[in-house]
DNA sequence: AACCCGTGGAC
DNA sequence: TGTCCAAGGGT
């Protein structure tokens, strides 16, 4: 690993923050410094690409325009402009933090990294994110892309998969900041890591940075930053219960117990959980259909008749999770009075107005393809 | 420390 | 199609 001297430092600064005057990206949370724009920012960006934030953003502007507004928000409107998005947990915890901050903190901000890291969904990167943007603390930004950049220019060799890893980075990047525009700072290392300092086809010949580039130098680039890789996800078969009758179709809204909370779905049930343990992976199409029939009967007093629908299943790939989901459909002659599941009739047109996660959508589009295909082929 | 939590883009 | 990865945080 390299050090750098004052005078490199310096002139890395004034590099730098040149560059980012000239070339920075104009993007609509960097119009201001307001506290709420760059949170609200930098929440939406936490493992999320810049292209993919900016018309949530603003949207969320226009719909929630202050704090005030986020906080007293009813959980549907939150949920349904946050859809998409990912990580849904981040909405609520938005939404939980405005609440402190309006009453708690009677509308005040924090002003630190150490004081803003006490409200929820604001960690280490992004208390030190908003610190150096809206309130000019000298402190570094940690995210993916100062791992990245400062690995590559320092020849740093620790696995930045490691949670302890960050400490080390804080405190190598720490003196470099510039005291007198950290937020700029901070900004210009990650408009820097995605664009000449990049994870893949990264172009440090034409960085601004280069002569500071010592992976550059050394013909080294792509040996950073070492990161161990993560395990793949493991597959879950799940069922989705297509159930409609005159009152519509069956939607269950996720709990706080399971992911996607708060959004809506076709029941969903894994075919794990029909099966007496030992041969669950064995269990045929037939026997897991006779399990669900069984089971709508006995627990909920609802005869169903379940037909499949498509071929082949909807595959949704989450990061420690791919499903593989068949579609079952059952009609009703008439509305069981409810409730006799712990859903909703939701009928066709108003199922959008629901926060749905992309898995329902996909399974929404795949049943569509099969009413259309059989309207040709049945009549 | 290890694991959980979404989605879309790039290749 | 598979794989990696993107301005991480919570538990």
């Amino acid at each position: 690993m390299k050090e750098w001297s004052e005078t490199t430092i310096r002139k890395f600064r004034q590099t730098l923050l040149a560059w980012y005057d000239r070339e920075g990206r104009d993007l609509p949370w960097r119009r201001d410094h307001d506290p709420y724009h760059v949170w609200v920012s930098e929440v939406m960006l936490q493992q999320t690409q810049v292209n993919t934030v900016i018309p949530y953003y603003e949207r969320f502007m226009a719909t929630f325009p202050t704090v005030t507004d986020l906080a007293q928000a009813d959980e549907a409107t939150l949920l349904k402009a946050w859809q998409g998005l990912g990580y849904y947990s981040r909405a609520r915890n938005l939404q939980r933090a405005a609440q402190q901050i309006v009453t708690d903190y009677r509308g005040v901000w924090p002003q630190t990294a150490a004081a803003l890291a006490e409200l929820v969904g604001i960690g280490p990167y992004t208390s030190c994110a908003i610190a150096s943007i809206a309130f000019g603390q000298a402190v570094p930004a940690v995210d993916g892309n100062a791992f990245r950049v400062f690995s590559r220019l320092l020849l740093i060799d620790a696995d930045i998969a490691k949670p302890k890893t960050r400490q080390l980075f804080e405190e190598i990047i720490q003196p470099i900041v510039d005291p007198d525009r950290p937020g700029a700072f901070n900004q210009a290392i990650m408009d820097l890591g995605s664009s000449y300092m990049t994870p893949k086809n990264s172009d440090p010949a034409h960085s601004p940075v280069k002569d500071f580039d010592a992976s550059y130098q050394l013909g080294k680039v792509e040996d950073y930053p070492v990161k161990t890789k993560v395990p793949r996800p493991k597959r879950i078969d799940y069922y989705a219960l297509i159930i409609h009758s005159p009152a519509g179709y069956l939607l269950v809204q996720r709990t706080e117990r399971e992911m996607l909370t708060g959004y809506w779905t076709f029941p969903l049930v894994t075919k794990a959980s029909l099966q007496s343990a030992e041969a669950a992976d064995e269990a045929t199409l037939a026997q897991d259909l006779a399990s669900l029939e069984t089971l709508f009967a006995s627990d909920y007093q609802v005869p169903l008749s379940l037909t499949t629908v498509g071929g082949r299943p909807v595959s949704h790939t989450y990061t420690h999770q791919r499903w593989q989901v068949k579609l079952l459909e059952a009609n009703l002659p008439t509305a069981p009075a409810l409730p006799f599941y712990p859903g909703k009739w939701v009928s066709a047109a108003e199922i959008t107005d629901l926060p749905l996660p992309k898995v329902q959508e996909k399974i929404m589009v795949r049943y569509q393809q099969q009413v259309d295909s059989q309207a040709f082929s049945g009549n």
